[in-house]
DNA sequence: AAAAACTTTTTAAAATTTTATCAAAAGTTT
DNA sequence: AAACTTTTGATAAAATTTTAAAAAGTTTTT
């Protein structure tokens, strides 16, 4: 049995042939999301008796897909025998698609990287000659990591934008006549998934990182733009057309507010952001703020960055210290709002903002206080991820799954 | 079989009775939710072969749960014969427990009501008197009804308040050493279940009103407050806690904001609600407005209600006009959050304020539009409810359902 | 050190469910 | 109006799954 068969194949089963295949699906997912288990405990997360399961795994093993390994620690009784995925069960090639660099894997099914991360910096244009740019970059670490293109079970990619991913549209990149997901389905001749960047990541603090086991997390990537992922009710939250978690741009400052990427104005984005903490750094030096960004900055105003402005504070450099704040009162409000509306067991902040650490999260609390009600936050954590930089990409192997699993 | 067992009763039952148990219960949800269906049909929601949905609906027939309710129309071939709810399959008992009123009813299995609606006006306070006095109003309408009590079910609640529905506690409401749901329950000596008002008018629209099939609905309920009920991933969305929803306290004005009753300043409610139209209204008449809602008042500050100044706008009072209008510009910029955070398929508006009907829906999406991507907005509805004011006691009936068939 | 208790796995009989086929009833086409 | 198709429902053999009990392997207790 592949695990991934078309929808053309799966009409031809009848009810027992399709209901063994989503079992041995289900356990393959459960296998993947926990590691090497028992019989007896896998009995606990698919409904089946001891001797179905058995001889389901016996079919797995037989498939090559499962293999045993070993015994486990005892409970008090016989050690159990542990089944976990084989190792080649499948591969999963990893596309985080950015704005000035785009990132490459290849996850095995242990989760583990069979070959390191490949960035390649180059400035992204809206046409078909970056997609077969990333195509070809793709294809060559394939060849590179050795791995037999068979053996990869589809391709996982990640990018900004409104991202609609059950048509595999992207409505703010690579929108052609053609699906993207499916113009890479074509190329690579696999299943393609594609998502929004900031629910990837969301999707591996999900399954692997702070989240796992919670039911309703928002994760908000904070970078030069903010993004947010959402899980509620233990799922991905995608909304009508995977439109949801434009948190960014939601009105924050009256008319008067500055003018947004987007084209409206006052959004999230233009107070609380990478973006904006630039143009307060350079709004107040310009004022005469007595500052150490600007020696740092060498006087060059294309030198100021986040993570200029960031270090500064860490040197205790007052102006940073409230600039920093500033933005984190006003993420704070803006969370206030999610809080509200959503009641969450715990927000995640990601992204390279997040590197002001308590600065941040001191402020975005003040705001969070001021504007939210004390029972709605009394349980609720604001937290930092821990997953690094390569999550999207995790996320992006994961998106692939689900997707194949769900089918 | 009862519908609705202990879960030490169900920890007693072999793999295959709890299975044969659960097969049953979700039959009676499907017919509960759909009417009678034919066998043919059934199978297509309940996944099992037609010769083992025909021995469960013998034993459910049995049961006197369910009956044939004679052949249905043909499809081009033998007629189907329907199966249906009993319509003494079971009663639910509903209350709706409101500031200044409470208003009681029953349901049968086929959702109709057996005894009309039942408004007692009184004020409502936190103690135990008020629900013992709650206790004996719906004890006296059982009675009036002459349902054998033996027959109802369970007992739906909805309240205004933050209500935990899972533990059975309203934080705001009742909250005494024991969940007031537990309370009721010992009382009525049946299964109890609260929840939130303006969630309950969501789940009556989910099940029978304009969100029937949708995924992500919000239903806003605009009185003197606001509440909001969601429907996310075709599921009533309640958060960790049940605190979601709390639309009507996000920040939308500055520090220079009203100070609303929820203790924090500037929130939604304090510029979009009946009470806030009032506000402007009366702001206005003293600020010396020439306006119909002063004569209409006879010139008494306390006659003037939402429903008053509502009904000045259809007489063609331009004042009554503006300031519907300017609520309705910040609820609709106050939507346009839930829009760019959650890209539901339909937001449903209900409660009295939304007799204000097309002055308000004209001027919400005003600020929806402003304050919005169009992408977002694209498929998504603004309506108005046509469930009309019962729909919280029919919310209560599903809510208590769904617990029972969850379980 | 042996026995008891406990967990996991295996086995085979028992129970259940499905598949496949047929029959009945109604619509559709010739 | 007869023949054909379609849909629904019933039946019995075939296949599958479960139950229950025994076996195997560890830990804990006596």
């Amino acid at each position: 049995m592949p695990l991934f068969e078309s929808g053309d194949f799966l009409s031809k089963l009848t009810r027992v042939e399709l209901k063994k295949y989503s079992q041995k699906k289900r356990i393959v997912r459960t296998l993947y999301l926990h590691g090497a288990l028992s019989i007896a405990e896998m009995v606990k997360y698919i409904e089946v008796s001891t001797p179905t399961m058995q001889s389901l795994l016996d079919e797995l093993i037989e498939e090559n897909i499962v293999k045993s390994m070993g015994a486990g620690s005892s409970k008090g009784g016989r050690r159990p025998t542990l089944y976990g995925l084989h190792r080649k069960a499948f591969y999963v090639l990893s596309i985080d698609i950015g704005k000035h660099a785009t990132r490459f894997t290849i996850f095995d099914s242990s989760n583990k990287k069979v070959i390191p991360v490949t960035e390649i910096p180059f400035l992204l244009k809206n046409d078909m000659e970056s997609v077969n740019k990333i195509y070809d970059w793709a294809m060559a670490l394939v060849k590179k990591s050795k791995i037999n293109p068979e053996h990869i079970l589809g391709v996982g990619i990640d990018m900004p934008g409104l991202v609609e991913r059950e048509k595999g549209i992207n409505h703010s990149l690579f929108n052609f006549e053609e699906p993207i997901a499916e113009i890479f389905s074509r190329l690579f001749n696999k299943p393609v998934v594609i998502e929004n960047d900031a629910q990837a990541k969301a999707l591996a603090e999900f399954r692997f990182g702070k989240a796992v086991g919670k039911k309703h997390v928002l994760v908000i990537q904070i970078g030069w733009g903010v993004g947010m992922g959402m899980i509620l009710n233990s799922k991905p939250y995608y909304g009508a057309r995977g439109f949801s978690g434009e948190f960014a741009h939601i009105p924050m400052v009256d008319e008067k507010g500055y003018l947004c990427s987007c084209g409206m104005r006052g959004c999230l984005e233009t107070v609380s952001s990478g973006a904006a903490l630039r143009r307060y750094a350079i709004e107040g030096i310009e004022g005469g703020e007595m500052t150490l960004i600007q020696d740092m900055a060498k006087g060059v105003t294309e030198n100021i960055t986040p993570q200029l402005i960031i270090a500064a504070a860490h040197h205790g450099d007052q102006f940073a210290i409230s600039i920093i704040s500033k933005i984190g009162f006003d993420l704070g409000k803006g969370i206030a709002s999610l809080v509200q509306i959503l009641n969450p067991e715990m927000i995640i902040l990601d992204g390279r903002l997040a590197d002001a650490g308590s600065f941040l999260i001191t402020s975005v609390n003040q705001g969070l206080q001021q504007y939210s009600f004390a029972k709605i936050r009394e349980d609720m954590e604001i937290t930092m991820s821990e997953l690094g930089e390569d999550s999207s990409l995790l996320g992006n192997v994961i998106s692939l799954l689900e997707m194949i699993f769900e089918s």
